[in-house]
DNA sequence: TAGCAAATGCAAACCATTTGTATTTAGAAC
DNA sequence: GTTCTAAATACAAATGGTTTGCATTTGCTA
């Protein structure tokens, strides 16, 4: 994303444009992990952007409100982790092996999610949706089979 | 649970009998809704049981590796949350106005994670769905309509 | 260019959870 | 029943991710 396009999106999201938005939204955007506050911090004092962990968590609550970043909740990892808001929907699919976290852009659920608001009368807003398994490498660096 | 029952399914799992993991396993086993560690404890200090927080931790750690007990990590919530196993597999489904949490005994995703470990070649061993929206009293309360 | 609200740095607080260690207890062996 | 040992517990302190209070700085509007 060019700068400038950066820049807008800060404004037209009613926030002020800091030099401390443009780097952790160009490094959410770039990144194609899911990045922790902690990591952002690492990797911004990394590149010699002096930051303190407090800014990345009060930017990261701007970004998050603003809907220009997301924040889930991993069921094993005890932090909370960020991705670039690109407006599409997915799921994520999590190695017990290596830990890493793979982006499933597909949902089985869309019809189902009908079917459920009539079974219980409410009225669904999202939903989220963590696989488990385990990657081709992990299945042969532990020897793991179908069962 | 009859209280031998509960003994034998302690022990069963190698671990010792004590009273804490008898009143822990009874409490979850009877309660409806997902408890805290913290709830854990409130409750059991209501009940006149003289237990320690960390003991309540514990107890949880071994329940959970025995599986007798289920941790769960929901999205909105930082603290984890518990629930008796009873070995039926299902997903929650959280109300964002009242933050009741009601199990879902209903899985659409059987034939949808067979396409998925061909998609990815990764051996799926589980996952995790929760389903956020409103119940029908925040709807009205809140006044809140489909879009 | 001034003025003000918003953003930041820094230190301290917070809260769920974990850990170290001394003491107690359950259950196996006798 | 008594003894013995590993496991369980109490208590206090530590940990780690996150939040907050407050003084200072900065971006934007007039």
């Amino acid at each position: 994303m060019k700068k400038q396009k950066l820049i807008d999106k800060i404004m037209n999201a009613g926030l002020k444009n800091t030099k401390y938005r443009v780097y952790i939204i160009d490094l959410l955007s770039k990144s194609e992990r899911l990045m922790s506050a902690q990591d952002i911090y690492l990797e911004l004092m990394k590149k010699k952007v002096n930051i303190n962990l407090s800014t990345v968590y009060r930017t990261l609550d701007k970004l998050v409100e603003t809907e220009i970043v997301n924040r889930v909740q991993m069921e094993r990892e005890k932090q909370a982790l960020f991705e670039y808001n690109r407006n599409i929907h997915h799921h994520f699919l999590t190695c017990l092996g290596c830990n890493k976290i793979i982006p499933i852009y597909e949902c089985p659920l869309k019809d189902y999610e009908i079917k459920l608001e009539k079974e219980t009368g409410f009225i669904l807003t999202g939903h989220r949706v963590e696989f488990f398994g385990y990657c081709k490498e992990c299945q042969t660096k532990l020897d793991i089979q179908k069962k």
